[in-house]
DNA sequence: CTGTGTGCAAACACTTTGCAGGTGT
DNA sequence: ACACCTGCAAAGTGTTTGCACACAG
């Protein structure tokens, strides 16, 4: 069977290079969302940073992958299962583990429906919840 | 009457200078939260960069100010209404516009209760909401 | 007077961009 | 063959730090 980030790039029209799939197959061996310098360090002396970046901002134009603050309110990144083909189901909650520092989708959450104050025009909620994850919190 | 600025540096045990002053008295009179260019651009030729920033974590770390992510993930910062003292309540959203790209706190807003699979302790709720406000959606 | 804050400049970190050569289709 | 991607290096932007002087208490 072909192998699963060669589908996606397929599937979104994107070439197939080596950096490309290799990056992706980071994103789908791991649950948690990734940093730009996770990837950096994951493929120091292989990737170039630049190209890093170039990867993560098509993806992201894409809507391969989509951004989530971590609780720096720096960038991470993360494979969206709930998502397809541009078709974004974002109103669902992260989780932030300050212990280990890792952010997860927590896709059985949907936001609740915010009451805003009239004349407010709402087009996406961003919910992060913050805390400690099964494994740090019994450590 | 004295300074409200004044007030406050006073109640959280710090130095009264004329950049304080001006850099809080920024924060009063706004209602949207401010971004360190914001500051740097009000203070042009008057406030360093440096001090600027150097204000700014300092307010943080006393608790007269909080950090709010904007719809590029960029830090604003705010005086919250609610939270005197370090006793934060910021269980309360924050509305970011897309129009004008003004973060502004919503205290009326509480965010709901999260019922978050067992094995995770909740320490912090982050609520973004982005959309139009009254002035950007009549416009 | 003493300790802290400020401005300036340099250092540092993060991100983007131009270009020449390499790769996918 | 062509268009696009990559690596490298340089430039750009945002943030921190060391130091000498100024200021608040």
């Amino acid at each position: 069977m072909e192998n699963q980030a060669e589908i996606l790039l397929n599937d979104f029209n994107l070439r197939q290079t080596n950096q490309r799939v290799k990056i992706l197959q980071a994103f789908l061996r791991n649950s948690a969302a990734l940093s730009h310098t996770d990837l950096e360090e994951e493929f120091a002396g292989s990737i170039d940073r630049a190209t890093i970046y170039r990867c993560l901002k098509q993806f992201l134009d894409a809507g391969i992958l989509h951004r989530i603050p971590d609780e720096q309110f720096q960038t991470k990144y993360a494979v969206c299962a709930a998502c397809d083909h541009g078709h974004h189901h974002h109103d669902h909650a992260h989780f932030n583990c300050l212990g280990c520092n890792e952010t997860t989708c927590i896709e059985q959450i949907v936001i609740p429906s915010i009451p805003m104050p009239a004349g407010f025009k709402v087009s996406e909620k961003i919910l992060i919840v913050q805390g400690y994850c099964p494994r740090c919190n019994n450590a």
